[in-house]
DNA sequence: GTGGCTGCAAATCATTTGCATATAC
DNA sequence: GTATATGCAAATGATTTGCAGCCAC
C-alpha cells in the first residue's frame, strides 16, 4: 500500500483511502473496468463511497498521468493503471478488452503532417482467441 | 445524387431522401461531426428532419459499413464517410480531428497473441500544426 | 398492401455540477 | 486553521426506446 501513497506524494496529492483504493484495485484489476464497476466493488468494503468521489478520484489520477482512460467502447470510459505504452484489442463477441504489447513505429513526435502528438491510442477490435477456440468446438 | 442512391441499393436498403442527405453530408464534409450536428445542419432545408431519424441513418450506414464511428472524444461518437483505412489526430488545442493517412504494420489480419483483428482504429492526440504555427508568433 | 422508416415524446444512463460537511496536512 | 476532498441529490446531455402514422417498393 506504501507504493500507492508514494505515487500520491511524488505528484504533491493528498493521501486519501478513496485515492488509494482506486489505484489499488486499477492495479490489481487489468481488466479496463468502468467507473460503476470500480465503483460498486469498492462499495464492498467501504460502504460510505461515492461514485462521485470515483469519478473525481479518477480524474484527478488521470490529470497526474497516473492512470488512463480508454475510449474503446462508445457508451462509456474504462481505466487502465497506466504502465508501459501498449494498445488495446475488444472482443466483439465476449466484451473483453485485452492488452496489446506493441508499438507503432511512427508514434510519438511529430507527424510528418507536423501534428505534435502527445498520445497514441490504438484499438483493435475483433474475436478474441478464447471465443475462437470455443468456436471450433 | 445518383451515387448515394446506387450505395443504397448495392447494400438492399431502401432509398429515403434522410439516409441520402446524411450520406452526402458526410461525403461533403469531412470534419467527422458529431450526430448533433448533422441534425442542426439538415435540419435547415428539411424543418420536418428528426433527431431519431438522424441516430437510425447513422446505425443503418454504420453496419452496412458505408460509415464509421470515432469514438476519439469521450463524450460523444463522430462520424465519417468511409474511405481507404486511415486514422486520426483529435488537437487538444482547437479541437479539430484531422485525417492521418498511415497504416501501422501489423494492423489486420490476426495479431500474434491469436486474436482475429477486423477493425482497428488508430488515435492521436496532441497539437495541431495550424495551432503549432499560431502559438509561435 | 405491407413491412420497414420516420418523427415525436418519454426514458435511460454515464457523467457532471452545486453545495454542505468532513478531513488531510 | 484552511484549502481541498468527500458524498449527497439534482442536473445535464448523448443516445435509446415505444409507438402511431407514413412511405418505399
Amino acid at each position: 500500500m506504501d507504493k500507492y501513497v508514494d505515487i500520491l506524494k511524488q505528484n504533491q496529492l493528498k493521501i486519501t483511502p478513496q485515492r488509494l483504493a482506486v489505484m489499488k484495485y486499477l492495479d490489481e484489476h487489468r481488466t479496463h473496468p468502468t467507473a460503476d464497476i470500480i465503483y460498486s466493488d469498492l462499495k464492498q468494503n467501504n460502504p460510505s463511497l461515492s461514485k462521485t468521489t470515483v469519478y473525481n478520484s479518477l480524474d484527478t489520477l488521470q490529470k497526474n498521468h497516473i492512470i488512463q482512460s480508454i475510449t474503446i467502447s462508445p457508451s462509456e470510459q474504462r481505466y487502465d493503471i497506466k504502465t508501459a505504452t501498449h494498445h488495446h484489442f475488444l472482443c466483439k463477441r465476449c466484451g473483453a478488452i485485452i492488452d496489446i504489447d506493441m508499438d507503432c513505429p511512427n508514434e510519438k513526435k511529430t507527424l510528418q503532417e507536423g501534428h505534435r502528438v502527445e498520445e497514441v491510442q490504438g484499438y483493435f477490435k475483433g474475436t478474441c482467441k478464447t471465443c475462437l477456440e470455443k468456436q471450433e468446438n
